[in-house]
RNA sequence: CGGGGUGUAGCAUAGUGGUAGUGUACUCGGUUUGGGACCGAGCGGUCCGGGUUCGAUUCCCGGCUCCCCGACCA
């Protein structure tokens, strides 16, 4: 793409208002717009970086049997009271609404009671079972309080992800599969080294859940965790019996802020047995179906990366989610390199605009692209390119042909 | 929801009961061209409602906004 044509301007300082370093980088380099408090519009660079962290989630949850649908965001207040959980004394972060005829509607916050309601219509026996569903969609969360740039918002992209199984075992193979899952997706956006499955209260659902936890000082959690098991207990739940009966020492566990980048619970039969989804067993009777729901806010792992992936001049994106692989700055002109990478299917933005050296490389060290090329009169009879890795700094002039060995 | 702050140009800031200043961004002209370069000219502003006052951006009251601490957090 070329950087002349990209709508968005960068900006030197942050908005008073912002004070999370996740929000300052990511309204300087454009990515966002903040609307209002919690809520934030994706502008052309900061949607890609979401459609990618999007698409590897999408990719791991299809490798686990995962079918993906789309479901509402009006909701019928009729499953609901069916739980329990319509009234506001129980979820105190609804958004509601009303039908002209007076009917009350809700916005998404969560998709348990109706996506239990719809599969009452396609599962009937243990033949249609275990079965697992999930989507990647905007939830709606009445915060009192909204903070922390968009990591704890009011709308938000969520994937949720829910199991329906036969019976507790099946559904304890599943969950530890999308564990499993989840750290490669950790993995896979950068951030798996320093996040951790945290074991938790389970709120409203069950005794305990897990979380995954990346350390940073911007964590709203405190964690306690075991550095060489890789597992750690939030604050809320820790006990000596708890660390006990995870097999930890206590004297081994360190202290650390973390920010709860996704979450899994057994539900039980709660929510099953309450929308009457229940499936006919080998020996001719109903039972209801054993569920888990698993959560990732796909905004506040952005945010993470955001604010555990970059330096004071600004972002450091992996590759795997940057908005694009390659920056190409074009101190001359690069239209026929530019013409090359693209060619070849190479992500990248050439920044092409009449500006200053000194700007286009500020611009690039903000924006946070891995891969940088530099192309100028300086190696114009050289024949090769000026390649910078915005990671590590570390710099080399390169031929065009270890040029796409390196990007490709 | 309790407490504390905040609001001046697109953004960041200064100041004031009596013509609102600077940086940046933007427009125009010129000089530049490897770390947000320079010179000149120009455009553009006091959150909303009420009160006090000859006069309010400033003081008072109310509202709203946003931020922070706490509470809350499928």
């Amino acid at each position: 793409m070329l950087q002349s044509k990209l709508f968005t301007k960068t900006r030197k300082e942050a908005p008073r208002d912002e004070v999370s370093k996740n929000a300052q980088l990511l309204i300087r380099g454009s990515f966002i717009h903040k609307e209002m408090a919690g809520v934030y519009t994706y502008l052309p660079l900061g949607l890609r970086v979401l459609n990618n962290i999007e698409n590897i989630i999408r990719e791991e949850m299809n490798a686990i049997g995962g079918q993906e649908v789309l479901l509402t965001t009006l909701q019928d207040s009729e499953v609901w009271k069916k739980s329990g959980r319509w009234d506001d004394e129980v979820m105190d972060n609804w958004f509601k609404t009303k039908l002209k005829n007076g009917n009350e509607l809700g916005i998404a916050n969560t998709h348990e009671e109706p996506l239990s309601k719809i599969l009452t219509d396609h599962v009937n026996s243990y033949k249609n079972l275990p079965l697992y569903v999930y989507q990647i969609q905007t939830k709606f969360r009445n915060e009192l309080r909204a903070k922390s740039g968009i990591m704890r918002g009011r709308e938000f992209l969520m994937k949720d992800l829910y199991s329906f199984s036969r019976n507790e075992e099946e559904h304890k193979e599943f969950y530890e599969k999308v564990a499993e899952s989840y750290k490669k997706i950790f993995d896979r956006v950068g951030i798996g080294e320093i996040t951790y499955k945290t074991f938790a209260s389970g709120g409203s659902f069950s005794k305990f859940s897990d979380e995954f936890q990346t350390l940073s000082s911007a964590g709203e959690d405190t964690i306690y965790v075991d550095e060489e098991k890789k597992i750690a207990i939030n604050k809320e739940v820790f006990a000596s019996d708890v660390v006990a009966e995870l097999g930890l020492d206590k004297d081994k566990l360190v202290e650390k802020k973390a920010i709860e980048v996704g979450n899994i619970f057994p539900l039980g039969t709660k929510y099953s047995e309450a929308e009457g989804l229940l499936y006919r067993g080998e020996d001719g009777k109903d039972k209801p179906t054993v569920m888990g729901s698993y959560g990732i806010g796909l905004g506040r792992v952005m945010g993470t990366v955001a604010e555990v992936l970059s330096d004071e001049k600004g972002l450091i994106w992996p590759e795997s989610v940057a908005p694009f692989k390659v920056h190409l700055l074009g101190l001359s002109d690069a239209g026929e390199i530019y013409d090359k990478l693209k060619k070849a299917n190479i992500e990248v933005l050439y920044d092409d605009r009449e500006m200053s050296a000194g700007e286009k490389f500020a611009d690039s060290d903000l924006i946070g692209i891995p891969y940088r090329v530099i192309v100028s009169d300086r190696n114009k009879d050289t024949g090769k390119f000026e390649f910078i890795d915005r990671r590590t700094g570390e710099t080399k002039e390169i031929t065009e042909e270890e040029l796409f060995k390196l990007v490709s």
